[in-house]
DNA sequence: GCCTATTGTTATGGCGCATAACTAAAAGGG
DNA sequence: CCCTTTTAGTTATGCGCCATAACAATAGGC
């Protein structure tokens, strides 16, 4: 038989509240979900000086050689404001070049160096663990269903 | 036929970037939909002075009556010293009021207020709303799926 | 009565997001 | 051509949420 603690459930719900006017809301458990994501990914990735800000650009910098700010502004759903920030920090530690385009002296091209190269291989590392972590405990199939919901949820 | 913008396709993937290396990850995808999520609350409740915090607070106060702050934090998951501020803001609307435990004079207990009762009834009006809104062209059972990953995914 | 643990507060910094004001360059219309 | 409008990026600033550290007050154990 368990100890009572204190009153055994009347008066007091200082041990366990009820949390049920937010277990089953979405905002809440987005924000809880985004949180233990954002923990799992620093965990792993703050040695290397990443955050997925910085992996994001990497990664599209990769995959879309010599991408305008501002496209890779709306493909990241930041704002070029704030994508301007990230990039110069990016651009200080040698991991991209910035360049006027050609025919278009206001927009700007982005490339990554080999020096960015060499960091987005360990973050793609990094990342395929901080992945494997969140979706510990899920099926192949849960995870993929996860994906797609949270794709429809935010309209994209 | 469409006319062509500049070269058809070959030189500049300015227009679609391919978004693949992120389109399937959860961080990103996360970071999406938790966005979407704070878009539309924020759109629905700022008239009512409402963020996601100060309204789970009003909830967790009518579900649990004296319920101390530490505990409330705990079960927020936000930091004690974050809900200081956030209570104290609160308190100076009239929305709550902050009692020393009885026995424990450490401890605060805290209580909704009638003015807190009356934002709530309108919050929680706008708040079901929000979530069919963020729901919307999910199944009753995707919306269950979902939720129940997003736990699994922070242990919760 | 002391030492330690608990509870809450204050101060500060980081990160992501948003807006507004600005500069520079290109495009377009008379 | 010049002048206006639009596009592209930058700078500055504020907000919300998170985290840590230093602190004050109270409670509890020996």
């Amino acid at each position: 038989m368990p100890k009572p603690r204190r009153q055994a459930s009347a008066a007091a719900p200082a041990e366990a509240p009820d949390l049920s006017p937010l277990d089953s809301k979405l905002g809440f458990r987005l924000r809880l979900a985004q949180q233990t994501a954002f923990d799992t990914f620093h965990r792993t990735m703050s040695p290397l000086g990443l955050t997925p800000g910085r992996l994001a650009v990497l990664l599209m910098l990769e995959a879309n050689p010599s991408i305008r700010q501002g496209v890779l502004a709306e493909a990241l759903r930041i704002k070029p404001s704030n994508l301007t920030v990230l990039l110069a920090s990016l651009e200080e530690e040698g991991l991209l070049k910035r360049a006027e385009e050609e025919g278009n002296r206001r927009a700007n091209t982005l490339q990554i160096t080999q020096a960015g190269r060499a960091l987005l291989k360990r973050g793609k590392v990094g990342e395929a663990e901080v992945e494997r972590q969140l979706a510990e405990g899920m099926t192949p199939e849960e995870h993929a269903t996860l994906i797609t919901a949270l794709r429809l949820l935010a309209r994209g």
